[in-house]
DNA sequence: CTGCTAGCATA
DNA sequence: GTATGCTAGCAGA
């Protein structure tokens, strides 16, 4: 059987445009996208035999569908220079490379596509797509099969039902259903894939869907009735035309695609004018085994070879070992400063770093900072280093100023490595960097969260580089010295390479940012980084007395405590070693340590669940265990806070670690904020200290159960989705179903013994931990979680299909395309394996309830911002967003910020978040 | 002084 | 059973 293979040219066009670094010709000329799409190209004549190609692209001028619909496309921004200025290179080295190339007026390529498609499968071709558009999934059929040659995914026609929940046949009413923001064709309002494939499964087709219109409920009803006249127009618009008339251009039909001998010369020729080294070698070599002379190569080194290494994976890339020239430069002139300061105001991105006299982002200052916007040439700017023979440097005061407006003009982009922490830096110096249009850390964090993402390691992923380190010129531990004390040649080394590396590694990550992973990316991080900083800015008012007091009392108690222990054990020891009281409890007392846990260290655990045990027949366990709540409260919380408070600002600030939750959650640190206490009386007192200032109350709203719902949206499990959409109590709604009674005849217990199982569904449950938790033997267990699987089939079939996405594709995703990587999914090692089985489970629902939270928080700073309220977001405790808000905008937030977080995003499943105001942290709730 | 363990606070 | 961060104790520098 022969191959067609068919190239949707003007899709990769933009995609590499899009996705390459913004390469330069030696003219100055933009290139990414040709390089893109010629790698592209060559990778494909490569990896894929075939027979007959040919690569489309769209025509100049109006097409069918402009003349149906005039506001077809109306949304799209016009074509950028930069790319119109490399459409007819592009189409000179496709042709050279020997690439039959169609442009047919009046049509897109997506029909040239279709008619060929169509004509070769007729005449018995077996026929590859290469393109990274989704539409053109409808055009599958066991002949027709799709490859993205940007992320290596092909689609079949499962791969079409797994991808987006119908067959291709039905990929023209999914499209129609949805509609396209960007093309502009309108589909059904607030229905989205989601809703489309569900009206598609009840009710067959498009056509069945209008049919059955007046019987869909709710808002997406009145949606799709509005929509109803509009649809067939989008049917059309979206339907790619496999009938065009191709004669003019293929008077000898098929066999007018064979591929054709490249024209070396032309290839080095453009390959000499765009700068391509690597590849401008090679055809010289093809021109030289032809016996041709080869024009003599000059013009300067392109930078297009160091990405992707002309042909890599982009998802397991290999580094290719640089050979960029290094070109550092100090900054201690005025005329020095004036040739950075021109490089800046013309320079499109630059990568910017400072250093500092701290890691603590509110106590730092600044030593020096550094810029680079070409790769290898990168300026050092100290400031304030001061050691013994230090030259002199730039006034610190005045060089500032001079470089305020650059680092405060949002027009100017900028790059660098976690700039959270910059902000904070130039914030203390009183400036505003606005501009940020990019984060290496955050990039690679979207990429592979569960690698680490500090500079050396990023640089010796992507780039193949090996970096200066901190610990190498600052050494480490109690030897080592503040920045400021570094001399200003290391530190210019040090400081240059930051900023370079961190200009390529964005240029190295860019590429492999496909897809819904740049979404995330651009729509989820980058934004959610903005707020995070405004949070950490503006910092939580924390009563210093009231701790201080509670302190005291703490501290009396645990005197009390101690005494009593000591009686009891007939001997003084230290209550918080759980090394003495192994020892005074099955040693001294001589207590049974049968069936006691043991650690992993091989010693008896002295943990809260053993000591609950023991506790029944003996009284010191008791004592020990109230002595550790006790203790933890004073130590962690009541004596440590009031000594983060900040003296400037009289308020705590924690720090958002956006990167080290594998699962995109957020982590909280110095202090940790999200852990504050809650489950006890007692410890609930320590909220009480997080009060608002005169004037104000705290609002706190959190989501609920939010992970139990998006499990519901992704099982699509009928029963469960009623039961939320009811908005019964879902735990008490669980144990009627498992237990098989009414509603109003469940029990405590069998409320509590729900409530577990579906804590368990959520962190990948086994009988033995349901056994665990809930006291009773495995074969129990197992008995509640089959009758639960029987009763909500769609949560089991969901839970294998997603240990088997996870075993197959090494990776699970959120509902907004965040990846989760689990390398020991296929380990050999059944433990290992069933962990990374556990966490494959949790983590697209512990990931989609962190990727909600985001999106919450950027609407609602988006919204207090844009109606000029004093209200202020200050945490966020995974499910939880905690406000402070001026007397006169408390009923406004009370009312929006729930709407606002329900409104994140759509699922199959309302979200509900309840809300709650009050004097203090705990008074909100 | 540094790095590790055990234990425990949160969602 | 998932995901985190912090503290005290302790052993080995």
């Amino acid at each position: 059987m022969k191959t067609l293979l068919l190239i949707d040219g003007s899709s990769y066009l933009y995609r590499a445009f899009h996705a390459m670094p913004d390469l330069r010709s030696p003219e100055g000329l933009p290139t990414g996208a040709i390089y893109g799409v010629v790698n592209m190209l060559r990778r494909l004549e490569k990896d894929v035999q075939f027979d007959y190609s040919a690569c489309i692209f769209d025509a100049k001028g109006r097409t069918f569908r402009d003349d149906l619909y005039p506001e077809y496309k109306a949304n799209r921004p016009s074509m950028p220079d930069d790319l119109r200025l490399q459409i007819a290179p592009v189409h000179q080295l496709v042709e050279a490379l020997g690439w039959p190339l169609l442009a047919v007026e009046g049509v897109e390529a997506d029909d040239v596509i279709g008619t060929l498609a169509t004509v070769a499968e007729q005449q018995g071709f077996r026929v590859i797509v290469s393109t990274g558009d989704k539409d053109i999934a409808q055009l599958v059929t066991p002949n027709v099969t799709l490859v993205n040659t940007m992320t290596n995914e092909t689609l079949d026609e499962a791969g079409v039902v797994e991808k987006f929940g119908v067959p291709p046949t039905q990929i023209i009413d999914y499209l129609t259903l949805i509609g396209d923001k960007v093309d502009n064709v309108p589909g059904v309002e607030k229905c989205g894939p989601k809703t489309a494939v569900k009206w598609l499964e009840a009710y067959g087709s498009l056509d069945g869907v209008i049919e059955h219109a007046a019987e869909v409920k709710g808002v997406v009803g009145d949606k799709l009735r509005e929509a109803l006249p509009r649809l067939p127009l989008s049917r059309e618009l979206v339907t790619i035309k496999c009938d065009v008339d191709l004669k003019k251009e293929l008077p000898q039909g098929l066999d007018d695609l064979e591929h054709r001998a490249r024209d070396a010369a032309t290839l080095a020729d453009a390959f000499r004018t765009h700068g391509f080294r690597t590849w401008l070698k090679e055809a010289e070599q093809w021109l030289a085994d032809s016996g041709v002379a080869p024009a003599s190569a000059n013009g300067e080194a392109a930078q297009a070879e160091l990405f992707g290494g002309g042909g890599d994976d982009p998802v397991s890339p290999v580094p290719v070992k640089a050979t960029v020239e290094r070109d550092y430069r100090c900054v201690l002139t005025a005329a020095q400063l004036d040739e950075l300061l021109t490089g800046l105001a013309s320079a499109p991105v630059v990568s910017f770093d400072t250093e500092t006299t701290s890691l603590d982002p509110f106590a730092a200052r600044l030593v020096g900072m550094s810029f680079a916007w070409q790769e290898g040439l990168a300026y050092y700017l100290p400031l304030a280093h001061h050691y013994a023979g230090v030259p002199e440097q730039l006034n610190f005061d005045a060089t500032l100023a001079v470089l305020k407006p650059w680092l405060e003009d949002a027009n100017r982009p900028k790059l660098g490595q976690n700039l959270k922490y910059d902000r904070h830096v130039l914030a203390n110096h009183g400036i505003e960097l606005a501009g940020i249009v990019d984060d290496t850390l955050l990039q690679s964090y979207v990429i592979e969260s569960h690698l680490t993402h500090n500079m050396d390691d990023l640089a010796e992923r992507h780039l193949g580089e090996t970096t200066i380190s901190y610990e190498e010129i600052c050494g480490k531990g109690a030897k080592q010295i503040g920045f400021a004390e570094v001399d200003i040649d290391t530190a210019t080394r040090y400081s240059a390479e930051d900023a370079d590396i961190t200009l390529r590694l964005d240029h190295a990550m860019k590429p492999q940012l496909a897809g819904r992973l740049m979404d995330v990316y651009r729509d989820i991080e980058l934004p959610a980084s903005v707020v995070l900083y405004a949070m950490e800015r503006t910092g939580v008012l924390i009563d210093r007395q009231r701790l201080a007091a509670q302190s005291h009392e703490l501290g009396l108690k645990l005197v009390e405590l101690e005494q009593q222990a000591y009686e009891l054990a007939g001997q003084p020891f230290n209550l918080n070693s759980p090394k003495q009281l192994q020892e005074i409890l099955f040693g001294k007392l001589g207590i049974d340590t049968k069936g006691v846990k043991k650690t992993p260290s091989g010693g008896y655990s002295t943990d809260e669940g053993v000591l609950e045990k023991l506790a029944l027949d003996h009284p010191l366990p008791k004592l020990i265990l109230q002595n550790r709540s006790l203790a933890k409260l004073k130590s962690t919380y009541t004596d440590k806070l009031p000594l983060q408070i900040n003296p400037d600002t009289g308020r705590v600030h924690t720090t958002y670690s956006q990167a080290v939750a594998v699962t995109g959650r957020l982590a909280s640190t110095d202090p940790n904020l999200q852990n504050i206490p809650v489950r006890t009386a007692e410890g609930r007192r320590v909220r009480e200290a997080f009060i608002a200032p005169p004037g104000h109350q705290i609002v706190s709203a959190d989501y609920s159960q939010i992970e139990l719902r998006i499990m519901a949206h992704l099982s699509g499990d009928k029963g469960l989705l009623a039961a939320f959409q009811s908005g019964a109590d879902i735990h008490r709604a669980t144990a009627a179903e498992v237990f098989g009674v009414a509603l109003d005849a469940v029990s405590a217990d069998q409320r509590r013994a729900a409530k577990a199982i579906n804590f368990g569904l959520i962190y990948g449950m086994s009988q033995y931990g349901l056994a665990a938790q809930l006291e009773i033997d495995n074969a129990q267990a197992k008995q509640f979680i089959d009758r639960y699987f029987m009763r909500y089939p769609g949560v089991a079939e969901y839970m294998q299909r997603t240990r088997d996405a996870a075993r197959e594709q090494g990776y699970v995703e959120t509902v907004f395309g965040r990846r989760l990587y689990l390398p020991e999914i296929r380990s050999s090692n059944g433990a290992r394996r069933a962990g990374a089985e556990r966490a494959a489970i949790n983590a697209p629902m512990q990931g989609t309830a962190a990727d909600l939270i985001k999106l919450a928080m950027i609407k609602v700073h988006a919204w207090l911002t844009e109606q000029g309220l004093k209200s202020r977001l200050i945490m966020q405790v995974h499910d939880e967003l905690v406000l402070e808000v001026p007397d006169a905008e408390l009923e406004l937030i009370k009312r929006e910020l729930p709407r606002l977080m329900a409104g994140a995003a759509t699922l199959a499943v309302p979200l509900l978040a309840e809300v709650g105001a009050g004097d203090s942290w705990e008074a909100a709730h």
